[in-house]
DNA sequence: AGACTTAGCGTACACTGTTCGCGAAGGTGT
DNA sequence: ACACCTTCGCGAACAGTGTACGCTAAGTCT
């Protein structure tokens, strides 16, 4: 068994019948499924039949299923436009962190993804580059600033879970009126239904990553 | 189709043969299927079969297998201690995030449940209410409140998600080895591998949550 | 006692990930 | 040019999944 990441695995030697497709190939069929169709589209034969060929054609590029939400994963990441540091590192990570939200804004399977596996890819490896050049001159431990950068992802991809499924809300929100009617949760039934503040998350995290990055 | 959550499923009529089972049983069963053999071990053969019953017979508590999975996440839940509010709201509430966390590391399939479905029912519904009641005297609005809430959980479940799985880890920590090695990754070669500092989680959350409630 | 309502079970269906063997395809070396 | 040989693509097969449905038996109510 290859306990390697997909990624390291070692190109084909050149000689015999040469490949037909491409693992990127495969990957971008994958993705556009997912947008489509959500995650559990993407099944082997789904895939399989979007690029017109078998589904065991497919384990010639991809060890298992999971290795293809990994490529996934990872391919989306190649979404991220790195600016410059700009000096003013706080703005800089909070830059990073709406541009995630983008990313799982374009791609509503990613933030499921994210949140159970852990993205290590050449494009994760870039974003973790990038984070930590920004925070090049910070006097925080190496592990304070990955842990910042762990707690981001946390945080932007259930923010945008949560906002990708209202429906969720609807339903939990019906039952939080059922359960306050029922008179046990006073600090539940005071809740004020208010007027949806405008976007929360920048300030949220220009306060986390200020709390984490002290 | 019913579109309510199972909690407000109106009780059986008294009539007719009476269930042999209750749903709090097959939880119970679930979820000690899953803490022992994790979470893709929960399959309704399989729960039905720790029950020694059919599988199609579960369907007569349960809608279908998310249902089941919502019951889990809300019964662990229930494993949550409350003490009253000791007037400092940051430490009671640091107290809840560690809480969960020791949760978490009672039932590893939870951070996955958790991350990606909404945790609403009896139990969940205490925990956001006893949040609330730390916060009575609090002067953020109900809205801050509620991202905070959802914050922490965030977080804790995403730590404890990393710390549950090291393998990811050590694979991670070979390929960022192999793309340091390459060159073009100055920050990420530069990390020293520092001496794990003593546990972070506890100072992170204070920090976290007091940026988000300042 | 009889009627009625519901539980439990077994079977069936469509789907999933994955494996394996076979035939064909296309480069490589002589 | 030819043979070789590695690799690909494919189809069938297997074990497992969630779920629907019809039947029988078991209780409760009138």
């Amino acid at each position: 068994m290859d306990t390697e990441l997909i990624w390291m695995r070692p190109p084909k030697s050149g000689a015999g019948r040469p490949a037909s497709r491409t693992r990127a190939e495969i990957t971008e069929a994958a993705v556009r499924i997912a947008d489509r169709d959500g995650l559990s589209g993407v099944s082997m034969r789904n895939v399989a039949a979007e690029l017109g060929t078998g589904a065991g054609s497919l384990y010639r590029y991809v060890d298992n299923h999971d290795d293809l939400l990994d490529l996934m994963a990872d391919q989306v990441h190649g979404e991220y436009e790195f600016a410059e540091p700009s000096g003013d590192w706080l703005s800089d990570l909070v830059r990073v962190g709406l541009q995630g939200r983008e990313i799982f804004r374009r791609h509503p399977w990613l933030a499921e993804l994210t949140l159970t596996r852990a993205v290590v890819g050449p494009h994760g490896i870039d974003v973790t580059e990038h984070f930590l050049a920004v925070l090049a001159g910070h006097p925080a431990a190496d592990s304070d600033k990955l842990v910042a950068l762990a707690m981001l992802n946390a945080v932007v991809a259930a923010s945008a879970k949560a906002e990708a499924s209202p429906m969720d809300a609807l339903r939990s929100a019906r039952y939080v009126a059922h359960v306050a009617a029922q008179g046990n949760h006073p600090h539940l039934a005071a809740l004020k239904p208010e007027p949806a503040a405008d976007d929360p998350l920048p300030e949220a995290l220009r306060r986390i990553l200020a709390g984490l990055l002290a």
